[in-house]
This record gives C-alpha cells, sequence and structure tokens, in this order.
DNA sequence: GGAATAACCTGGATGC
DNA sequence: TGCATCCAGGTTATTC
C-alpha cells in the first residue's frame, strides 16, 4: 500500500521525467479517478492541456506537480495551481511510452512532451479507485516553510495544507508532536496514522515502528512518557528510511514505481501481516487484532500495555 | 471540539 | 464449477 516510502520512490521516478515537459493532451477514462478535482472530466482536461509541469513535490502521502501560468487561477495569481495525486490504496503512476499497452484498471491518461525526453505519458492506474487526481490552487505553508520534499517554495496545494508535515521533513517539529501526543487519549496506533498530527504513516509502518520501539498499539498517547514518544519518533523515522532505501514494500501488484518495479522492503518486516509467525525478537507468536476496521499486528510480549 | 465509526471501492482468496 | 462472503486500508463524512 502506498505509505510515504512509496510515494517518494514515485516521486523520485516521475521529476526527471515531468518536470520542464509540457502536458500535450489528457484523456480520463473513469471520472472516479477526479474525486478531489473541484470540476468534471472534461474541466480537468482543458485546464490541464498546454500547461508546463514545474516540478514534483510531496508532503506525507500527496504528490504534487505544480504548473506553469494559464489556468482557472490565471497568470495574474502569485500562487498558481498544481496537478496533485494521492494514490490511495491502488493507485499508480506509471511512465509509458506513447504506443505501450494500457493495461487493467487504467483510469487518466497524460500526454507529455518533454524538451529532452520526447513524446512520453504518465497513465494513472488504479484498482480500487481510492486514489485521485485533481488541478488544486497552490496557498503558502502555515510555518513559511517549504511545503515539502522536492519543494522549494513555501507553497502546498490547499487540499494539503490540513495535512502535518511528514517526520522526514526537515521543518518537521518534533517537539510540537510531543505536546499533541501529551493531549491525546486515543490509542498511539491511531494517533500515528492521524495524517493531521504526522503524515506519511499508514498502518504497515505504524506496525512496524511499533513494535520496534515495543509500545503496544493501544496504548494511550497521553500516557506516553517523553522518552518513549522521542524513542518512536526515532523507530518512525528509522523503518520510513530503510523503506525508502529498499523501494518501499510490495505485498501485490498494488505498490510498484513508476517503471512498474516491486519494492523489496515487505522482506524486512517484523510484525506487519505476520499473525501467528514468531516475533523475530522474543520468538512469542505475533498477534494480529482487529483495529479501526483494519489489521493490527504485535508481539504481546515485547509490546506490554 | 474531540473521539470513534462507517462508507467508499475492487478483486483475490476462501468456503460451501 | 459457481456463487457468496470476507478481507485489504486511506480518507472523509457522520455520529456520539
Amino acid at each position: 500500500m502506498p505509505e510515504l516510502p512509496e510515494v517518494e520512490v514515485v516521486r523520485l521516478g516521475l521529476s526527471p521525467a515531468v518536470t520542464d515537459a509540457v502536458i500535450s493532451g489528457v484523456e480520463v477514462f473513469d471520472s472516479r479517478a477526479l474525486t478531489r478535482h473541484d470540476g468534471d472530466a472534461s474541466d480537468f482536461e482543458v485546464r490541464l492541456g498546454g500547461r508546463r509541469i514545474v516540478g514534483a513535490a510531496r508532503r506525507g502521502k500527496f504528490l504534487w506537480m505544480p504548473l506553469s501560468p494559464g489556468g482557472a487561477a490565471g497568470a495574474g495569481d502569485p500562487a498558481g495551481e498544481a496537478l496533485v495525486a494521492h494514490l490511495g490504496m491502488s493507485g499508480q503512476l506509471l511512465l509509458r511510452a506513447p504506443g505501450a499497452e494500457d493495461g487493467r484498471h487504467l483510469r487518466v491518461r497524460v500526454g507529455l512532451e518533454h524538451p529532452e525526453h520526447g513524446e512520453m505519458r504518465v497513465d494513472f492506474v488504479d484498482q480500487r479507485t481510492f486514489g485521485s487526481l485533481a488541478i488544486d490552487a497552490l496557498v503558502p505553508t502555515a510555518d513559511g516553510a517549504p511545503a515539502g520534499w522536492g519543494s522549494g517554495e513555501a507553497l502546498v496545494p490547499s487540499q494539503v495544507a490540513h495535512i502535518a508535515r511528514d517526520p522526514l521533513d526537515a521543518a518537521f517539529d518534533d517537539r510540537r508532536l510531543v505536546n499533541v501526543l501529551a493531549r491525546k487519549n486515543s490509542a498511539i496506533k491511531r494517533v500515528l496514522l492521524d495524517q493531521t498530527v504526522i503524515s506519511g504513516v499508514g498502518n504497515i509502518y505504524a506496525d512496524e515502528a511499533l513494535w520496534a520501539a515495543r509500545i503496544h498499539p493501544e496504548t494511550a498517547a497521553s500516557a506516553l512518557p517523553t522518552r518513549s514518544v522521542n524513542r518512536l519518533l526515532a523507530e518512525v523515522r528509522a523503518v520510513l528510511n530503510k523503506a525508502l532505501v529498499e523501494g518501499g514494500t510490495s505485498f501485490d501488484a498494488q505498490y510498484v514505481n513508476v517503471n512498474g518495479e516491486a519494492g523489496y522492503f515487505a522482506h524486512s518486516l517484523n510484525a506487519y501481516g505476520r499473525g501467528g509467525a514468531p516475533c523475530p525478537r522474543c520468538g512469542g507468536p505475533i498477534k494480529r487484532d482487529s483495529f479501526m476496521n483494519r489489521s493490527s499486528h504485535f508481539c504481546p510480549r515485547c509490546q506490554r500495555r
């Protein structure tokens, strides 16, 4: 499932291919891929046509490509617009040659003309249709710092503005997290999944970081002493960085990079998806519980309440 | 206002 | 073989 490392791998692959490319054509095959777009499919197609992509940026699980002036916002708009992408559970952004086969679940096709790489296309493929694309206005960041990875500008799409910075962001405020957790009575896993508190962490990496920090997922956030929060934050960063190096986590065909290649981090998982298997640390069985309408994996022996 | 829950969605896996 | 059911989970609207 696309969490921070998977989205960052996609951004890294996309950035050199789309930066300075001009959008030569857009085809929307399924308007459900535009649930975050404030307009219909034809509006999306018309407003993107002829625009130049300035770069590729990311905050948490949101990816966006700032666009050159010329859209509905007009050249007079100081901030401009961006093409925003969220991969949901199964979304993929695939770089393909112009004549390549469409494949299944193709929702949107964006044709590009790049000054160096020539003609290509970006296909938005999404089996479960939880992902989406949108054209959105850029607004100043609340803290005045660059919006996220790959962005030198303090401008963020309006629909991403409420998303917290991710823990790999240079502008992430550790002390703010400690203060927020001290006021939260919810289970720590629930808080880790709250993208307005800390972004980029999903079910897989929440389970992995909690296992590494030896914290039970249902521990009240406010019950964690500062040193435990700092240890957890360090483990979140460690697991995200390791997954990033290994190209992300691929369980099935639901996550691949822009070239359609799978990541290797699934081989490094200690807790997630290992219900009944021995804990790599103590040998006891990993437990799988239902939590928040999804699965939660932890070691009852290492991670006591 | 904070916290918890349901709904959205598709296709593979499983059980009968 | 065919059908029904379960399961995966990020985000957001709704409810308490």
